[in-house]
DNA sequence: AAACATTTGTGCGTATGTATC
DNA sequence: TGATACATACGCACAAATGTT
């Protein structure tokens, strides 16, 4: 009961606060969290709106704010929304789709979903293959390798945080290249090896680390995806291995089958 | 400097503590790291192995055990180690491999793997379709579909917990068969449908919330990866609709291109 | 720079209905 | 019929983050 009424079990007299069903064996903030679900899904709120404040809802819905806090509790689990103190809660934009398909470029990936893809390149450096580098790459352990670290952003939100190995002597100046056209793509096209194709990529999550919050613009508590691929040249023969670090929060992988 | 020592930018007089390189421009934290994750790739130290405790690690590197302790947060970021207060640091064991493709089956991917399949259902509902739900069955927003929440593990140890949606209509009594046998594969083929294939892939990931945390049995702060996944029959008609959370901790998802 | 309003985040105490032993 | 535990819901108060004046 809201009002202080001494008849106790007196159903709230509907002036019309909003239609949750009282005593109906679904749980309040179960019936709030659904409403504004299907508001969300089905386009009623768009991404980026901003909600009313949790005491306005609390009220136009007829319940504690505690019980409204309780479903967008859910909502914030499900990621559909984002809340920030002193600012409100947010509908949150829908994640970039990411097709890994045995021709994934980044850029063209962008692009086709209509934004401006971008990057640059954080650091490069030859270096000796540790073991499960050269595993994935098919050569000796130790082999030269060129190691090339990237952040890649769409709409200048970044995206990505890749580490590229490629075979040193199949690729020179590579990391040149790349930090001169901003497309790792291009500099492979460069050199000749423009038709590589993924040949495998490997998937896991974890917790993003303080390096990667930094890069990505992550608040604390955010996942990254780790996605490992190893590309090929047309004869399946590995060119380069990636390691990259998405935020889970901006994409979403996609495989067609 | 470790030692309480009057004479203050003395080299340590090298009576061999190990050779992490002092003053070479690469952070000792970092040197000591990389070492440890060498050893791990390189598989002198095995999954399930127990690292020297902090201190006699840091006896052996030469360096004060804050420093070591930085080496070992980096790798716990990686998910390459995990401590336990009391216990000790210990090398995870590897993911297990989880290939996506047109015919994924749970079971046959784990006992492909070696290990023995397991699962229950938590909760079956015949339920109207939110609007997207029905999208991804290609039926109108309401109608009726059966979900069936699963949990399912490998050599007991939980793996995932999967949402699936089914056309209701064409799926009598299977959230009965699946409780009876354990299995939604055996289920759908005691109805004649065990011909199904995937027909899209969709993957995120997010923290684990309480819920999924307690299901799966991870401490706090582990991701889940969110796999979204369309089923369909031979003439690639939506079948079923399925949202799993798999602990990243535990499952590497595998692409083949 | 400082004060203020707005909004979310957190804690405590209380009451009630509903399962379970 | 308790007795107990648990989830739900309400009320009040204050902390913390943000934006504005």
């Amino acid at each position: 009961m809201t009002d202080t009424d001494d008849t106790p079990m007196t159903p709230p007299s509907d002036e019309a606060p909003s239609d949750v069903a009282r005593g109906s064996g679904v749980a309040l903030w179960k019936q709030i969290a659904e409403r504004i679900e299907a508001d969300i899904s089905e386009g009623r709120l768009k991404p980026g709106a901003r909600l009313p404040t949790e005491a306005e809802l609390a009220e136009r819905f007829g319940v504690n704010r505690h019980t409204l806090r309780r479903a967008l509790a859910t909502l914030t689990d499900q990621g559909l929304v984002e809340a920030t103190p002193g600012r409100g809660t947010f509908v949150k934009e829908p994640p970039l789709r990411y097709p890994i398909s045995p021709r994934t470029r980044f850029s063209e990936i962008v692009s086709g979903e209509g934004r401006a893809p971008g990057g640059r390149v954080i650091a490069s450096q030859v270096e000796a293959a540790s073991s499960d580098i050269a595993a994935a790459l098919r050569v000796a352990p130790g082999t030269q390798v060129l190691r090339l670290d990237m952040l890649r952003e769409a709409d200048n939100v970044p995206l990505t945080i890749g580490t590229h190995w490629y075979i040193a002597d199949r690729c020179r100046d590579l990391d040149l290249i790349a930090a001169a056209t901003g497309s790792v793509t291009r500099a492979l096209e460069a050199l000749g090896l423009g038709d590589y194709r993924r040949l495998e990529t490997r998937i896991t999550a974890r917790l993003a680390d303080e390096e990667e919050r930094s890069l990505l613009a992550l608040p604390p508590g955010r996942a990254v995806m780790v996605v490992e691929s190893i590309n090929g040249d047309p004869q399946r023969r590995p060119i380069q291995f990636t390691r990259a670090r998405f935020s889970a929060d901006r994409v979403q992988l996609i495989v067609k089958n």
